[in-house]
RNA sequence: GCGCCCGUAGCUCAGGUGGAUAGAGCAACAGCCUUCUAAGCUGUGGGUCGCUGGUUCGAGUCCAGCCGGGCGCGCCA
């Protein structure tokens, strides 16, 4: 409609004599009052062409030939707002369409033919997910789910690091902890991992072993810890239903010798000094703040140095479009590695990094304290032992990724109606009744689909196929800002309007013809609750 | 001190490129079930959009400066 639209409108500012480059958008008004769409752009010629607004608009409308009967009226209204309001003919036709498209309805080509990587998740295997992981977790779900559904062919990895100091950490608080259970007066180093997993592991260690790893060296007792944890941390993403495509090792960097490489590069390129015994990245002179060491003078390179060769071997790979997801708590290194791929000379706009802001877990008014380092953590699974699957998900994905997310736990777990995610999933199950009903009734409701929609004059039945034929814009702008909230925004709408309709019109029961075409649309709004729901990666249950 | 994010109704939060009387959910109050799921629907009240300036015909939205909160600022990741 907004092409179609935005075709006869440029042919009529052609003749008012409008620049050419005037730009005609079309946006849905938030009072229903002002139409089904509008458009500004009378206001914004006003300047260039030195007249008033609502003349431009007379003019535009007066040159203006809608010729296909799905405008239905076209009226000034405000301060030179054009409101379109769409005819009936062009509801029922778009319904017929959705109807036809069945479970592909809302899939667009916006990503279309786009390669695509998405990195996130990416916990090193020094312990379990805790519950703040969730919301990269169901974030980074959501978001790629967008991406599919908008036509882009997506690899989703996983990026961890399997050596260094975290892991040396990780092999020293095994062990610690294997002797302790051992019977052996022993404490955990200062920085140790405190977590329960890791007294797990080492009753695990017991169990196998005996005492007979007492002189094991450090490696075992790391290779042993990793293991649990990425097991461990597999099983979680399994629980949420979350895969990886490509588990990238920060290892196969030195391996391939890439890390090597840009060292060398960067020396070539006067980018890197040596100082105190260490490697500096010129940082300041690529726009930063200030230099960072790459290499510290012990030889090891800090974590900074391999980041920039993995986006450099994403980069290599030939996508798109690459994409990482962020914790707020990392957002100092994103800026050096972006500067330091343009100094290296990569064109640094196919990398987007979306930052996520912390999470506050609250129960009952109160804050849930966690640390991954102290024992009292509150796991992923613990959460989702609490809530379940589908309210952990809808929740992480509700607000804005830029906002700090208050989850409450308390009401995550309500089963009434002030839980969000209910509501939703209510809405879907109530449909998926009243269509047993029919059956029951002895109705086909398979043939439905075919019935004469031209029957459908109720305001609420309108009211629903709009809020319908607005679900491929709301995937493909939310795929387009990585904004999986306002998907859950839009499923509280569909939710809602259907309600309305329900309450408003009865279905089973009424005239046969005007039955059949209901369930047509009741159908058809079961299958965007589905398909919405299906992005978030919640469920739509067919009884509640 | 510096960087990024946030500040909108009692609470939690939305507010595509600047536009029409600033929205939703929850909470509060008042109604609606002999028929398809009341986990629902209808109605009412509730706001100096942190503050101060600036740009503009027009600012919650853009710019500057303050104030308040979060996260960072390591030869940790």
């Amino acid at each position: 409609m907004e092409a179609y639209l935005e075709r006869h409108f440029r042919s009529a500012l052609g003749r008012l004599g409008a620049p050419e480059d005037t730009r005609v958008e079309f946006e849905i008004p938030q009072n229903s009052e002002h139409g089904d769409l509008s458009t500004n752009v009378a206001m914004a010629l006003a300047r260039p062409l030195k007249k008033s607004p609502r003349q431009i608009a007379q003019d535009i409308i007066g040159h203006l030939e809608l010729d296909n009967g799905y405008v239905r009226l076209v009226e000034i209204a405000g301060p030179g707002f054009i409101n379109i309001t769409f005819s009936k003919t062009y509801l029922i036709d778009q319904l017929r369409v959705v109807l036809d498209e069945g479970a592909t309805f809302g899939r667009t080509a916006t990503n279309e033919g786009k390669a695509i990587n998405l990195e996130w998740v990416s916990a090193n295997p020094t312990g379990r997910l805790h519950a703040g992981h969730g919301r990269q977790v169901c974030l980074g779900q959501a978001i790629a789910n967008l991406l599919e559904w908008t036509g882009g062919k997506l690899t989703r990895e996983y990026y961890f690091n399997n050596a260094g100091n975290q892991m040396a950490n990780l092999a020293k608080s095994v062990h610690v902890r294997y002797l302790q259970e051992l019977g052996d007066e022993i404490e955990l180093p200062e920085d140790g991992y405190r977590g329960v997993e890791i007294v797990d592991i080492a009753k695990q260690m017991v169990a196998e072993f005996g005492d007979g790893k007492r002189a094991a060296p450090l490696s075992f007792f790391q290779s042993f810890g990793e293991q649990a944890n990425f097991a461990s941390i597999q099983r979680t993403l399994e629980r949420l239903g979350v895969h990886h495509d490509v588990f990238f090792n920060e290892n196969s960097l030195y391996d391939s010798g890439a890390v090597e490489t840009t060292i060398r590069e960067f020396k070539e390129r006067g980018l890197a000094y040596e100082k105190d015994g260490a490697l500096w990245l010129k940082l300041s002179e690529m726009g930063e703040k200030e230099d960072r060491v790459i290499v510290k003078s012990t030889g090891e390179p800090t974590y900074r140095l391999p980041d920039i060769c993995y986006h450099r071997n994403k980069l290599g790979r030939g996508y798109d479009q690459i994409i990482d997801i962020f914790g707020a708590d990392h957002i100092a290194t994103i800026a050096d590695v972006l500067a330091a791929l343009r100094a290296l000379g990569y064109d640094t706009e196919r990398i987007k990094v979306i930052i996520h802001q912390m999470v506050s877990f609250v129960s009952g008014g109160e804050l849930i304290m966690f640390s991954k380092r102290s024992g009292g953590a509150y796991t992923l699974d613990e959460l989702i032992d609490d809530v379940g699957v589908d309210a952990v998900k809808y929740f992480f994905n509700m607000r804005s990724a830029g906002s700090h997310l208050e989850f409450d736990v308390e009401l995550a777990k309500e089963q009434s109606e002030k839980n969000p995610v209910y509501y939703v999933q209510y809405a879907h199950a109530r449909i998926a009744s009243i269509l047993r009903f029919a059956e029951q009734q002895g109705l086909d409701t398979s043939q439905v689909e075919q019935a004469d929609l031209t029957v459908l004059d109720h305001a609420e039945e309108h009211a629903l196929i709009k809020v319908l034929l607005r679900f491929p814009t709301v995937l493909s702008r939310s795929a387009a800002s990585l904004a999986p909230h306002h998907v859950c925004e839009y499923l509280r709408e569909v939710a809602q309007q259907f309600h309305k309709f329900y309450h408003d019109c009865r279905i089973v029961g009424s005239a046969p013809e005007i039955q059949s075409a209901r369930l047509a649309l009741t159908l058809a709004a079961k299958r965007v609750l589905a398909s919405g729901c299906t992005v978030l990666g919640v469920t739509a249950p067919e009884s509640m």
